[in-house]
DNA sequence: CTGAAAGCGCTAACAT
DNA sequence: ATGTTAGCGCTTTCAG
């Protein structure tokens, strides 16, 4: 009871000094038989354990990672986060949860925590680098930062995510071997890098299956429910509406569900959607999803394992580490009608 | 460039004291006009930031907190998170994750990080309290912990929850007033302590209104799809089945669904079903689904408000704070059929 | 293999 | 209102 023991304690009761004891705690290998069990034993009889503060002020590492994202609501961090936590823990490193809410200042603050001793490295989820405060504007390359998930166009910093395009093209073409020629796309926001690569997929499928895609099948949202309904209610009051839909996310994919049972379409009877990310409970719908999945509880181990290599000074990869995707087949897609 | 600069660097720039520079910097009021300003803006021009493992160290703080979870990667806890981080950041407080895995261990480690500094304080999601190492194997009941969401029996431990049996009761009756009388609940595992409450308050409100309750309509599952999916199966093997199915929780609900369209029932029309939790996208279910709903986000602000004030040495509250539930009538429920 | 001594960067008494 | 001094608890040279 009292008060919680110090390395100091250990050694006034054994007779040895704080720093044998420290050696002994540590496994340095440098502590001799008869003392080194004494120390152990002494100690978790105190119970005692390392102040990090001390040990972190001392060895300037604080065994502690940010994983920031740009909304902790959103369930599509979800699994990738448990692979970090995972990895991280197995490492012995703690996590540090970040949430931007897509706020630059915020996003600035968390890199001051790297700086600030808050954390040793950090895991960027959020698609985008803070402009770098005080001179140039440029972040230097070297921060020990993964982009996970993710993209951030123009850096070098090291990534780890999925070929964005070539998921989004086997889905689209998934469709088209299905059948299906008046294909509609409802991208995310156009500006944003993720949803490029997914229409670039889009398109390049259409394109090698030789069917055109009129300007106004490429509908845009916010990833969001509403979005993908809005979009969907556009694409149906066109002269010709599609018969199939690639929504750029999930929530999207259901948006545009709802709006088909709303006009008395029946998916994938009339009409069929491939979503993508393949989100938690994404087969508990009804229909099940057809969608493509990312491996996002891998994603997260690995960004994690990248960043343990370059806080160990192991170097990073030079190229985006690409993690496989599925396309996960499942009841809202069908030939189409007639 | 260079160095990360200290407080002392600032200090011999300016030709004042160590202490001077860091009573300015943290805005304690005690130094004078030509000085502050001079101090702060040396401050900003180095891009100065104070080294937090020697500040926590030498105030013995961390200036974080712990929010523990048996899953991270259950979108249950989402919004939770939300409002924990949300109320930790406006205080200044970082947000270590913990993800316990249902295991022990994991969750006696995470209180070790209580004591060795890592944080000052702990949100406990868990619903468990590991057994103390050592000693009696009792914990103090004046640990800097809040427990959230799920209730920890026995424990004087401050908590923030929902009124479990009400809100299950309420669910209930809504089933009762619709017409039904042969209403089923799917319960969560018979040990858990929230599970008994919203059975109670199933129970509560089935007894109020005369209804009987044969024990094969009281189900249990694991809280998971397939558990629901599995106990509504049994559920409709009997001789005579139920026209309303009351969940435990949304997957479970969700899971019901699942068997009763494989079983050729409709729903809401044949059969009705209620879950609890109101987890993200139950609204964009089909049909969407009746739910009880938790002010998640709230309970994780007022969680960590409590926890800043047990910090802060203001005191706890000596009962549990209760938050309100909303029940969600969407389209999963109806009057039974005939 | 072990001990002595120094110091990580900061803040809080205590003085002035 | 500011400076001086002393540590917080640990690890790590450097000696022996």
């Amino acid at each position: 009871m009292s008060q919680r023991p110090r390395i100091k304690d250990i050694a006034e009761r054994l007779g040895v000094s704080p720093a044998t004891v420290s050696r002994a705690l540590s496994d340095t290998g440098l502590v001799a038989e008869p003392t080194l069990s004494r120390i152990r034993e002494a100690a978790s009889e105190l119970d005692y354990r390392p102040n990090v503060s001390a040990r972190n002020l001392r060895t300037r590492r604080s065994m502690a990672v940010l994983m920031v994202v740009r909304d902790v609501g959103n369930p599509f961090y979800l699994e990738v986060m448990k692979g970090v936590e995972a990895a991280a823990r197995e490492a012995g490193y703690a996590v540090l949860m970040g949430n931007t809410e897509g706020n630059a200042d915020r996003e600035a603050s968390y890199f001051d925590m790297l700086r600030d001793g808050h954390a040793d490295g950090m895991i960027l989820m959020t698609g985008t680098l803070p402009a770098r405060p005080g001179s140039g504007g440029e972040w230097p390359d070297d921060l020990p930062v993964v982009v996970a998930l993710e993209m951030i166009e123009g850096s070098a910093l090291p990534h780890v995510q999925i070929d964005n395009e070539g998921a989004a093209a086997r889905a689209v073409a998934h469709l088209v071997a299905l059948g299906h020629r008046r294909i509609a796309h409802i991208g995310g926001p156009a500006a944003e890098i993720m949803a490029k690569r997914r229409r670039a997929g889009y398109r390049r499928a259409m394109a090698e299956a030789g069917l055109p895609v009129p300007a106004s099948y490429e509908e845009h949202g916010d990833y969001l429910l509403r979005g993908g309904q809005e979009a969907c209610r556009r694409l149906f009051s066109l002269r010709e509406p599609p018969t199939a839909i690639f929504a750029a996310n999930d929530e999207m994919a259901f948006g545009a569900i709802h709006e088909l049972r709303r006009l008395g379409k029946e998916v994938p009877g009339d009409v069929s959607v491939v979503g993508f990310d393949d989100i938690y409970l994404s087969e508990a719908f009804y229909p099940p999803l057809t969608t493509v999945s990312q491996p996002r509880a891998e994603i997260g181990r690995e960004a994690m394992t990248l960043l343990l290599g370059i806080l160990a000074g192991t170097g990073k990869p030079d190229s985006p580490v690409l993690m496989p995707t599925t396309l996960k087949i499942r009841e809202t897609t069908a030939a189409p009608r007639g």
